[in-house]
DNA sequence: CACGAATAGTTCGTATACGAATAATCAATA
DNA sequence: TATTGATTATTCGTATACGAACTATTCGTG
């Protein structure tokens, strides 16, 4: 094994780190209200874009298309979204958030990014550099295969 | 919202981002051996430690005992590793690879690391300073709750 | 030695997460 | 306008991924 691999190797475990902190962190935080780090980051993206179709919800939340449809299922079963077919292209779905889904989202919002402010003792540097070193990181990968 | 929360948002939806892209072409690959990028690093983790116990291989994927629990029993079921109590301390199990699985192993590794070598035009000085960062953050959401 | 605490794994229910295959609709053009 | 191709979402089978609850074993201490 060379150097190459070593360090693509420590890469690929420390991202895998990486999520499983945060999934654990959110994961107390949205049991509180009765929701999970996915639908959080949902109704967040539901309150910048209203309606989304389908596919710009799993762009937002980083997620294949299939899984989506199953965790908007999900949410609609909990009354946190609405699903309507478009009118203007049948082929596409409007999803809102409900007054119940606005309402969780609002009390749990800053509770949750709170939660995570002791980022902010790492030098506001440094975390710029890794969000672009991330960035670009991530275009290298999407260039591959 | 201020701009801490915009960059920690930034940061949560990047590390998605990152594991998406890696967990794509992890499955391309692995997929030629009939394995998954979990299989790949546990037997990858069998060969520095033969054999391992649950908590051991637990640790070196970065999942939970129960995650792991399943990812083992099928891993037996497709031949690839072994299973045993302990006889010394009949609470820990023994993960050994077999034949067949070590031999996978074998084939599939150059392979894999090779493909995320693009990488590599990132020069090692910011490969490292972002491995860097990243454990400082890590050591960080650790520590929270 | 007894027994309560600690350790090591498993099982369960639920929620991601994916690609492949499918279905429905719309758009382009012959 | 009829056919073909592209777009959009769903369904299916499988594999993570977790915490909570449980079982089995071992350890520590009176």
């Amino acid at each position: 094994m060379n150097n190459t691999e070593i360090e693509i190797k420590d890469l690929i475990l420390s991202l895998r780190s990486l999520r499983k902190e945060t999934r654990r962190i959110f994961y107390y935080q949205a049991n509180k209200q009765q929701l999970t780090e996915t639908w959080i980051i949902a109704l967040g993206a539901l309150a910048t874009k209203n309606p989304s179709s389908l596919e710009e919800l799993a762009n937002a939340l980083r997620l294949g298309n299939s899984t989506t449809s199953g965790i908007v299922d999900r949410m609609v079963a909990e009354g946190l979204v609405t699903k309507n077919r478009d009118q203007t292209n049948k082929r596409k779905i409007n999803i809102s958030p409900t007054a119940k889904g606005q309402q969780k989202y609002a009390v749990t919002y800053a509770d949750f990014w709170k939660k995570l402010t002791p980022i902010n003792d790492m030098s506001t540097t440094k975390l710029t550099e890794l969000l672009a070193t991330q960035a670009e990181l991530l275009k290298k990968l999407e260039g591959i295969k």
